[in-house]
DNA sequence: TCAGCAATGCAACAGAAGTGCATTAATTCA
DNA sequence: TGAATTAATGCACTTCTGTTGCATTGCTGA
């Protein structure tokens, strides 16, 4: 907790218990979690204060968003090094049909894509589905 | 407004009044469309109704879904040829900050990703946003 | 013509995202 | 330290989208 601590404060925000929290679930789970889930996670929490706290981490870059197709959105802690505010980290991300898990590919990058004359890329979302490596198993 | 009918006969399911209007709609708007867009247009046309549509015309393969990061689904009419379903058919979408729409890239193709050991991949989505080519004019 | 099925319209629901506002907690600074 | 200020929280509520149930209407084929 003493880590969570100081990486808030490192970003200027407030520390509060939901905050500590929040990133300790996210931290823990190390996966790409749904707003619900979190709601889910603590029972007694309220879901607005969840939505702000999650809201907050993204604007300081401790989480980024993630839209992989389910209609829900998610969100990930970025990795030491996310920088997914910039173009170079165009990581893509892998959700499991089987599972509904969906995953963070870091080391893989989308391949640089072309776009038309007078098109100008920004940013880039990329989601491949398919059955994960532990559904695989089964 | 015939040859609209001959293609839902080709597809075997019935020529009814909302289907040649939101058909027609889709065609001369050629681009990606939201179920509200359609909404919209036809005053008095009911919700579920158009959604029922869109639903038949994505069974039968006529349109093809499309989610672009903005949280509503929205749907375009497949070109001649589009073969949505086969995933030799991974075309990538545009879509522009600044005017909101979002475009089919058709003769776009997502380059072959690779996935880690253990992953299936079955599908893919990439949706680049930046500006588009009219935006970019201003 | 009429039975049967498909399409429509209306109402309603669920889930998620988002907001306003009063209350509470944390900070700042005199 | 303690008052003033600013930020966070909790609650209630709204809006939007997607979706479904059901009664009614309309089409179609025997």
């Amino acid at each position: 907790m003493k880590e969570i601590e100081e990486i808030l404060e490192r970003n200027k925000i407030r520390v509060t218990a939901s905050r500590l929290l929040v990133y300790r679930y996210l931290y823990e789970r190390r996966s790409v979690v749904a707003l619900s889930e979190i709601e889910n996670a603590f029972g007694r929490a309220d879901r607005s204060t969840l939505y702000r706290t999650i809201k907050t981490f993204e604007e300081n870059r401790i989480v980024h968003q993630i839209d992989d197709g389910t209609g829900v959105l998610k969100y990930a802690l970025c990795e030491p090094g996310c920088n997914c505010n910039i173009k170079s980290d165009l990581h893509l991300h892998f959700h499991c049909n089987e599972c509904n898990e969906t995953k963070c590919l870091t080391d893989h990058k989308i391949p640089p894509i072309e776009v038309p004359d007078g098109f100008v890329a920004e940013n880039a979302n990329l989601v491949i589905k398919g059955v994960c490596d532990k559904c695989n198993l089964n």
